[in-house]
DNA sequence: CCATCCATGTAAGGAGTTACATGATTGG
DNA sequence: CCAATCATGTAACTCCTTACATGGATGG
């Protein structure tokens, strides 16, 4: 049934940053949101307590000072992470899209160049055939002056994902 | 609480084109699915269901062929969706973020233009506002390699906004 | 006759939103 | 003292996905 879990490996991969609070983990949403995704306390802290079950984080002991609780990574909450942001490279897996590509992207550092440059080839891969589809689409469409509103989003996503290609080429080739 | 029907508005947009069943609305989905969404059967009948209650839409009498039930706006249904289209255009709405715009422009047609124009005017204010933000983050993470990924989001998102905007513009001045 | 497409649904559960509830600490 | 921020949660509800169930029509 449904699952996937992002939440999880968001926190996760915030915690790999630093120990925080749930409390901290929204701020740190809400300031790096813009790029692409939020999370409300309401998700956040039974979230928090379904991982600790799972033993993927822990409580750090804390000096008896206020009802905060700062949370750890457990060497297997580690572990996970780690498994989970190379993933999308397994050979079984062709396509790569944004969503996808984008929450990985967000927790790799200049040390992770080896993982980030397969990332970048294989969402490349992706991007190529959305946009041969979209080429497609675009010349069936512009047939259609009542769907004029439709072209105008194909071309828009048309010339998003060539700046998209355009990027990760030129930072291949750094 | 949680509200906002984005499907009911999709459906009753696509029957603005013509009157259809629930499988000719999913093939319909996925053939334009590419741009922004896509929606399971198990989503479109129930919600064909409640739009039945709610009289949005009504069953064609149908000569007794099969057990295929087509669809069809009603009056009612018409106009409730003519004010959804142009709701965002409201001045005490001041931001049009990507999702609604691209829902709304969907269904707009060359015969739309006024509406149109506004539309991307709107959108453009949005644009500018967020691309002043994304300046900012950009200018704050060059400082942190451990999170250069975060940084290669943040240019990517950059370059799309501002294709966007530049696309907008020329569309404008048409 | 058999696979594919047409056609309509229900069930179960996870993901996400909005509202509600509570109380401590900090700064002006 | 009062407002804002820190801090943690529950309840209710809608949204969305995956799996399951059923059966007719069409074409090779």
């Amino acid at each position: 049934m449904a699952r996937s879990n992002t939440l999880q490996y968001m926190i996760l991969g915030l915690l790999t940053r630093q120990d925080m609070t749930g409390y901290d983990i929204k701020q740190t949403f809400d300031k790096e949101k813009a790029e692409f995704w939020t999370a409300p306390f309401s998700q956040i802290y039974p979230e928090l307590n379904r991982l600790l079950k799972k033993d993927l984080i822990q409580l750090l002991p804390t000096i008896q000072e206020s009802r905060k609780k700062t949370y750890q990574l457990t060497t297997t909450g580690r572990s996970i992470f780690n498994e989970w942001i190379k993933q999308p490279l397994s050979p079984e897996i062709t396509t790569l899209d944004n969503d996808n590509f984008v929450l990985r992207l967000h927790f790799l550092g200049k040390e992770h160049a080896d993982i980030l440059q397969k990332l970048l080839k294989k969402r490349q891969q992706t991007l190529k055939v959305e946009i041969a589809q979209l080429e497609l689409e675009l010349a069936e469409v512009v047939s259609h002056p009542e769907q004029y509103g439709r072209e105008l989003i194909i071309r828009k996503e048309l010339a998003n994902k060539k700046s998209d290609l355009k990027l990760w080429k030129k930072e291949l080739l750094k």
